[in-house]
DNA sequence: CGAATCGTTGAATGGATTCAAAATTTGTGG
DNA sequence: CCACAAATTTTGAATCCATTCAACGATTCG
């Protein structure tokens, strides 16, 4: 066994994507657009998803100005979401995972004005956007959780604002990964031990943070007893200290040892 | 006329309080809720709407953790929208003025999780949420428009973000104020001058930096002859060049004159 | 293997903050 | 209307946190 794989590799959820075609036997209903729907109405819903895509690693799945006609259900994968600035640079608005939606933004517009790109190969479902609309007038719990769903990401981004306006940037990386652990845990999987889906640059561009500030980060993380880190494989050691950094109730000793 | 006045004061948009009672005779439903629908819909949305309440300065409309019934409409007025972070500190998410719908963020949730605070005399307009959402599955041209809003209020932060993310303190605050700018002639007022509704504190706190920094910044401006200010009054000389700065093109000299 | 990409670490710099104090504006009661 | 207190804003100097610049490992992939 090789000395410096110090992780073991979590379970891939790669491996679901043979098992559900469809909305009724999908694993992840409960996070889903069909949450809380009568079998019949998920039957309905599955009718209007025309497709269901791969995208490969690094593709996009739309780009910023694309005509907005869908929005997209993530079945396998992740991905990031992100603007262009002024200056043309990229600023990363969000990280997705399985059972989140994508392209929101878009609702009411005719353009994406985000792009949206796989940091590894995934699958997604698409939801014609228009027949969704029509599905929402017809089925009054389907409207409640889809405005559901658009509340949560409301309140994501409000975090994300709150976070890059008032924290420093150890707690800035803390709340990040407490917050990747809560993700992972809702989707059945460890709190506690997870992989980084995205490089360190698109960590620090999420984070408002440099790269070099990302890395000097997670060494001192790891210092204090924080985490275990081997490149992209994050195990959190001290879930309770973690969460105190990322409430701001503490700080970490700027120096080594 | 005494020399402390520099800017003579704008055209205050309480005087049309005593004007529209509801929303077919509303000078703001162009941008407002009612948007694209024909007369007798705007009369149901009118039938909705259960009351149209005073909210003086500094009252709250909702606090965080109210229970979530019913959006808002700002008729009249100037309000912010701020969460308590961790340590209970206000973190101001958004600043909103007439025309504009509060507590969207509370949607599909049955609390708020942020509130709300009339920054001066103001007035809402009540809408029952669950009410609204009888008539958005029987007008689709109202869903169509609330969507849009949505959309709008997602574009709003996830630019917020690219603002706090990115951007060195004098393009946020150039930012800032063209947005402000933007927002007015909207609303038919002038682009190039209007009141500040907020505390230097409060706009730091919005905008990540300290009301040192924030005062700093303004007579900055003033010295590089973008802006006249004076207390609340603002009036920008050089909408070019401020803009100039919001783009990131252009940086301003840290020293004096 | 070798090249390219990605990640880590160190030292110097700089932008925004913190601390401190003064100036101005706002609010209140006589 | 004025005086006085409180709140808000401005300015200066010192400090600090994150960045920038630079160099060096490590990993990945053809």
């Amino acid at each position: 066994m090789p000395a410096t794989i110090a992780i073991p590799p979590v379970r891939d959820s790669a491996c679901q994507a043979a098992e559900a075609v469809n909305c009724a036997r999908c694993a992840l209903q409960k996070l889903c657009l069909p949450t809380g729907l009568q079998a019949a109405e998920v039957q309905r819903l599955d009718g209007i998803i025309a497709h269901r895509r791969k995208v490969p690693r690094g593709a996009s799945l739309y780009r910023m100005n694309d005509a907005f006609s869908r929005i997209y259900a993530i079945r396998v994968g992740h991905f990031k979401t992100y603007q262009l600035n002024p200056r043309g640079e990229q600023q990363i608005s969000g990280f997705q995972m399985p059972g989140e939606l994508l392209g929101l933004d878009a609702i009411g517009a005719d353009q994406h004005h985000c792009g949206a790109t796989a940091l590894e190969d995934s699958e997604v479902c698409e939801v014609p956007f228009a027949q969704l609309e029509l599905l929402l007038g017809e089925i009054p719990q389907l409207l409640r959780h889809f405005h559901r769903l658009i509340g949560q990401e409301l309140t994501r981004e409000q975090n994300a604002m709150l976070l890059l306006a008032t924290m420093r940037a150890d707690q800035r990386m803390a709340v990040f990964l407490t917050g990747l652990g809560a993700r992972h845990a809702a989707r059945g999987y460890a709190e506690h031990r997870f992989q980084l889906r995205m490089l360190r640059e698109e960590m620090g561009n999420y984070l408002g943070l440099t790269i070099e500030s990302v890395s000097r980060l997670l060494s001192r993380f790891r210092r204090s007893g924080l985490l275990r880190v081997h490149n992209r494989d994050v195990e959190i050691l001290d879930l309770a200290g973690l969460r105190a950094v990322a409430a701001g109730q503490q700080s970490l000793p700027r120096s080594a040892t």
